[in-house]
Order: structure tokens, then sequence, then C-alpha cells
DNA sequence: CTTATTCCTATAGAGCCTATAGGAATACTC
DNA sequence: GAGTATTCCTATAGGCTCTATAGGAATAAG
């Protein structure tokens, strides 16, 4: 019940991209330094967003990645859904596969109901949503630094 | 973000304990049978189910596991809790390990309130709910199952 | 004393997550 | 066209955790 490195270095990778979505193409390489990921390990990340169709690239010189639409299109159930093997609690959730006893299975109904509410608070954040909420956190920590500086005055 | 086989083992051992509570002690032989678990990894289960104080136990010929307490009291947070390492999505919603950014993250507040409303889910779903729930699915089916053979004839 | 059971500890096996590696394809620059 | 910087593709190593098994010690009933 854990959210994988994977999806959460793509969920970075998307906040990186996304906090420069309209200007220059941004490489692997900087995405890497800045977030510090491992630049080959991101690589197979951008390959997943890219297959996802969550981000445009162009190779060779000058090349790099962008995000396909604008961060307000784009939410968190979008990035994680190609990065995590699966967002179900269990298997059955997904397909009849494995339980043989489907018809009468009460603990089904529950997983179920794990997967729609996190799938709702998922699909109701967009990368826009977080990069605001960071520049508030952001700011309120500036503001209170600058108290505890005046304090130590 | 899946829920372990011991997790679901641990809630099936639970609603076949739940289904005889007030009754004689259930031997681990009769849960794994009619559960189809291996009896070895469910005494480990059980172990840990009762460290969590969910079971009681008795040694020796004539032993067996009961719960603790009505099915009514205990929640699936409960049963859960004791069986995966943790319930949370990633680390820093338990703790402050790990994320040196802590007070600029803004998806930690996402991974918290997923956490938030799988955790009420669970703790509002008791062992007895599930219980009936069952009942009524499984009387459904039987209902659907003459149906569908009067349709037969 | 025998038998049936829980209880404890250790460990084997397997699978997946994580990460790395090497190089092929592509595109810009001069 | 050569050189360079980049994405892209495939394979694989490493490690960790989950899963399951094993063997036997402790306990209790008959």
């Amino acid at each position: 019940m854990k959210i994988s490195t994977k999806g959460r270095y793509g969920t970075r990778a998307m906040m990186a991209l996304a906090s420069r979505f309209g200007g220059a193409l941004m490489r692997a390489n900087e995405i890497a330094e800045d977030q510090a990921i491992s630049l080959k390990y991101l690589e197979n990340i951008l390959s997943s967003l890219k297959s996802a169709g969550l981000v445009i690239s162009e190779r060779g010189k000058k090349g790099g990645y962008a995000l396909s639409r604008s961060p307000a299109e784009i939410s968190l159930y979008d990035v994680l859904s190609p990065l995590e093997d699966s967002l179900g609690f269990v298997h059955c959730t997904e397909a009849d596969r494995g339980c043989d006893r489907l018809e009468v299975c009460a603990t089904r109904e529950v997983w179920r109901s794990l997967k729609e509410a996190t799938d709702r608070i998922l699909k109701g954040t967009s990368l826009q949503d977080l990069l605001q909420r960071h520049a508030e956190l952001k700011a309120r920590a500036a503001e209170e630094a600058l108290l505890v500086d005046q304090e130590a005055d």
C-alpha cells in the first residue's frame, strides 16, 4: 500500500516540467539534477510518461521534454497510472481473475471503495494545484524564517 | 499500492473467527482449510493478530483462537494495521524522515489526504459489517441461481 | 505419556522494485 | 560530413521485501 519511488519520482519530474510549461524544452539531465534522481532511471520514467501521452520530447542536441498539455489538465491520477503497476489495492478490483468467490466477496466491495476514494482525490488534483500549493507553502516558510530571524535579534 | 496477501489472508482469517464468535475456539487448522491458506503461514499471521490484541488463543489440545472482542468492535483498520508494514502511501506521511524539503512538499499533503480517506473507510468498516454484507450477497447469489434454474425449465 | 495444538525462530525462494549499463537513433552545429 | 548532445531502447544486475516453509519447543488435555 505504498506509492513506489517510480511514482514519486515521476510526480517530481512532472512538477519540474510543469514549472517550465510554455518555455523551452527541459533536458532529462536538468530534471535529474534538480530533483536528485539518477539520470538513467529518470529516462525510464520519462519514457513511460511519454507512452502515456503526458509529455512530448525532441531528440538530438537541443532536445528535451515538455508537458503535452497544460498543468491544469494533468491530474495526479494521470501521472501515477502509467507508473504504478496498478492503482488498485487488490487484483480483483481490476479484473475477474483469481478469487473464486467473487459473487460473495464482501471485502472486495471495501477494496473497491478504497480505490474509488483515492482515485477521486488523485483525479481531483492537477499539477497546477500542486504548483500553486507549493508556492504557498514556500511563501509561508520564507515568512516564518523571517520571523525567526527577527526574534534572534 | 497493494494490500499484501498477509493483509488479505488476515482479513479472511478474522472473518472466519467472526463467523464463530461466541462459540468454541477455532483451530488454525480449520481456518487454514476453510480459507485455503497454508497452515504455517497462517500461524505467523495469527501471531501478529494476537500481538495486536485482536485475537486470544489457548494452547495444547483443545486449543485454538477466538476474537478478543465482538466483530462489531473490530474494524478493518484494526486488522490491517498490524499486518501491513504500514498503511501509509509514502513514508513521509508517517514520520519526518527522508524528504529534506518537507516544508515545501505539496505532494505530501496529497499523500496524506489519500491516507486519511482510506483510513476513514477502513475504520468505518467492522467485521460485522462484512459478515452482514457477505450474507446479503450470498442470499442474492442463491436467489439468482434459483431464477436461472427456473428459466432452464 | 501420548497427542494435538499454539508458539517461536530461522531461513529458503521468488518476485518485484530500483537502478544501472551500453549503445542505437536522432538532430543540431560548425 | 564530422562531432556532439541528446533521447530512446533493451537487457540485466542488485537488493529488498513479501511469501512461504521448516523444525522444533512449550503447553495442555486425556
